[in-house]
DNA sequence: CAGATAACGTTTGCATGCAAACGACATGGA
DNA sequence: TCCATGTCGTTTGCATGCAAACGTTATCTG
């Protein structure tokens, strides 16, 4: 028994780390983080195969719609397409019509890795889901995506 | 109808990012930080938080073995705990026996405040499971621990 | 006791991730 | 046309997060 001189001590449930769910978010993500790395070819990281596949969605486009459609801020999305850009990944030409913007595309030597890269997608995601059953799946990613 | 020609090709579930796990699980993270930025007191940050409380409960304790009670790697258990010293939140001292050691503790001045962490942190977790009604809350919760 | 092994803490290097401020350019309405 | 407003891309500053290597100190084993 709590304290009983303090009802609310009985009924506000106590607090432990271990049951929040920003924290258990955390450790899920570094869970999935490692099989990532050990699966994704070209050393891409989880943003560079989201910003390179999108991309490939998308074809010509601007670094901060990619940012946009990534969910990525404007600074976060610069450093990713440099590094895509770094590998040759992904190129740039100047828009004729905006002074602005340069449009981003899919260097056309990797433009055949993208089949490569959803059929390896879709392995890193099994994976990460491996330990749930079809219908527990199915279930998180319902409630997930609720709290995006 | 897809291609009929390549019989995987009907039974392969087509690669969507917005339907992987680790892209919505950024996703809610960001959110879940977006929520915490704006609640937490002190101005602490999500992984200062984790590995206050978490000194709080244990007690003294050597850096490294707060970083693993809060999966926290050498180096960045060391940033978070740097950041919680210069805050002055939290102090440390030789280890008498081990002279590789330092043994941390939560500042007395700050002792009071864990109660508000607490507090604190529960009205974090409701708001980031808002969305969601008691049940399946409970079911997120239950699914992603066994992704940890 | 000596040598291997392991743990402690540190540092460097790289990659997110966000806030805030900046100059350059586009576009709308007064 | 001119001006406000917004967008594009950039930069700086701060805080994770992990890998790898390092010197120091404990501890275990032969």
């Amino acid at each position: 028994m709590s304290d009983l001189t303090n009802p609310a001590e009985t009924t506000r449930p106590a607090y432990v780390l271990d049951e929040q769910v920003g924290f258990i978010l955390r450790l899920v993500g570094q869970r999935h983080s490692a099989i990532f790395q050990r699966l994704a070819p070209e050393g891409l990281t989880t943003t560079q195969f989201a910003a390179f596949v999108r991309l490939a969605e998308l074809g010509e486009c601007s670094q901060n719609e990619l940012g946009r459609r990534t969910a990525m801020d404007v600074a976060t999305i610069k450093g990713v397409v440099d590094r895509l850009r770094r590998k040759g990944m992904v190129t740039l030409r100047d828009d004729p019509h905006d002074k602005r913007r340069a449009l981003l595309s899919v260097a056309p030597d990797y433009a055949h890795l993208t089949d490569d890269l959803y059929s390896v997608g879709l392995r890193i995601s099994a994976e990460t889901l491996e330990p749930l059953n079809r219908d527990e799946q199915r279930t998180l990613l319902r409630l997930l995506k609720k709290l995006r």
